[in-house]
DNA sequence: GAATGCAACAACGTATGCATTATTGCATTC
DNA sequence: GAATGCAATAATGCATACGTTGTTGCATTC
């Protein structure tokens, strides 16, 4: 082994986990590359290759890469590499069928939990920094997004299900670059924001069968504004 | 390497799966190990005795158990080898919000295909079957457990929606130990029987709200009696 | 010129070897 | 007698070697 993969551990460390192992390692720096769009949807990864990048052998990433395909962001095809998955219109709404019903079960226990405010001061803050980023004359997109990203982790965070926690997390990076390609393309958030505003409201009231109605809504809104866009650009695979 | 590990692939073929991979014959082998009780819960297994067990090496059998981990059946810990998961009340809690959360969606879609009848026969057999079981003076709780078993797998298969199958069968497996310890504690399963039949009547009826609302409705019920079964039996793990 | 077959190569699946690390038991000391 | 430290053992995490399989390209034949 030569190098010292100085460089695949910082950036692993980067993203906040303990890269005790290389395992873990390969893990993270995968699935980055994949999220980031550095591997784009459709291509062909060996192993080899990760292992010579990363300065590490084929066992931690194959390990990384049978993680990865039950993350559902690529597929192992047995003699044939780990093919990074391409979404179809199908599969985001698949994903999108599955958000909806888990998200809004996690906002529901949220808010049963009556939270002083101080603890959902993470959901609070991603409303305002939501809206701070579409006042003014130029709203900063890519800003709006990363609260949005914030809030929706937020709420997997406060949930008191970790199981629950672990599966939005896992479904909801799977949406992640669709989420990224349309982003542009849709209209301004202002009505997303208002809503991800109302169903904070309901949690601090404790209103736990509310904020989870608003927030059934929300996502299907969502989903249905996301779909209308997939459909009207014709993105066959993101 | 001794022997032709010919007993573990036939083990593997006979759950009717593709055993080509040995790395599937070692997943699909300590999978049943675990939901067949054969590894208590608990206990810890290590990668070596497995490997010796079933004549293969270390490596698929790792692989196997980075699978199983996902799959939430055992936690890897980094120098201790594998541990199998035991179940608290917390934890059979939380599986069940998920299922509460997953498959009455997955009803609902079904439901809303308007299948024929004949392609609902699977779970109208499933219910045929639970129903038989409790005829007659003596109750044969093993078969309604198959049925019921049956049913719900019906139900993730019949499911359009394939990631949400796959998210459903994963949980049930997580709660399958603790069906099988409480079936001869619980009530005779009469009420459940007929609240199945009364999902697959909604759902031949295309009535897919009814069929989620009942289904829900069902399964919190389920989880409720288990939940107190669980604490007056003071199980602790399961 | 096109198609088929063979050969070389490349990647994977699996096995095994090596070094690190944790645990356990025994001995020694306080 | 109990506690602490050291040593031996065992199991893991990772690297690497090997055999199998699938692919690609060239040559030969129709």
């Amino acid at each position: 082994m030569a190098g010292d993969g100085q460089v695949a551990a910082q950036t692993a460390l980067g993203r906040g986990k303990r890269p005790q192992r290389l395992t873990e390692v390969a893990y993270q720096e995968v699935k980055r590359r994949i999220l980031d769009n550095e591997y784009p949807p459709g291509s062909q990864i060996l192993e080899q290759d990760i292992a010579a990048e990363l300065d590490l052998s084929r066992t931690p990433v194959r390990e990384a890469l049978v993680r990865l395909e039950q993350d559902g962001l690529l597929s192992i095809v047995p003699r044939h590499g780990a093919r990074i998955s391409a979404l179809s219109a199908a599969d985001m709404r698949e994903i999108y069928e599955i958000l909806i019903a888990l998200e809004p079960t996690a906002v529901e226990l949220i808010a049963r939990q009556r939270l002083a405010a101080e603890q959902l001061q993470p959901l609070v803050q991603s409303c305002d920094a939501m809206e701070r980023s579409l006042e003014g004359s130029k709203p900063d997109l890519k800003a709006w997004a990363a609260a949005d990203e914030s809030f929706h982790t937020g709420v997997a965070q406060l949930c008191p299900n970790r199981r629950l926690s672990a599966m939005i997390m896992t479904v909801s990076d799977q949406s992640h670059r669709a989420r990224l390609f349309t982003l542009t393309l849709r209209p301004l958030p202002l009505r997303s924001t208002q809503e991800h505003r109302a169903v904070v409201d309901a949690m601090l009231a404790g209103d736990a069968d509310r904020a989870r109605e608003l927030y059934v809504a929300h996502r299907r809104r969502g989903r249905d504004e996301l779909m209308a866009l997939i459909e009207r650009h014709g993105f066959q695979r993101l």
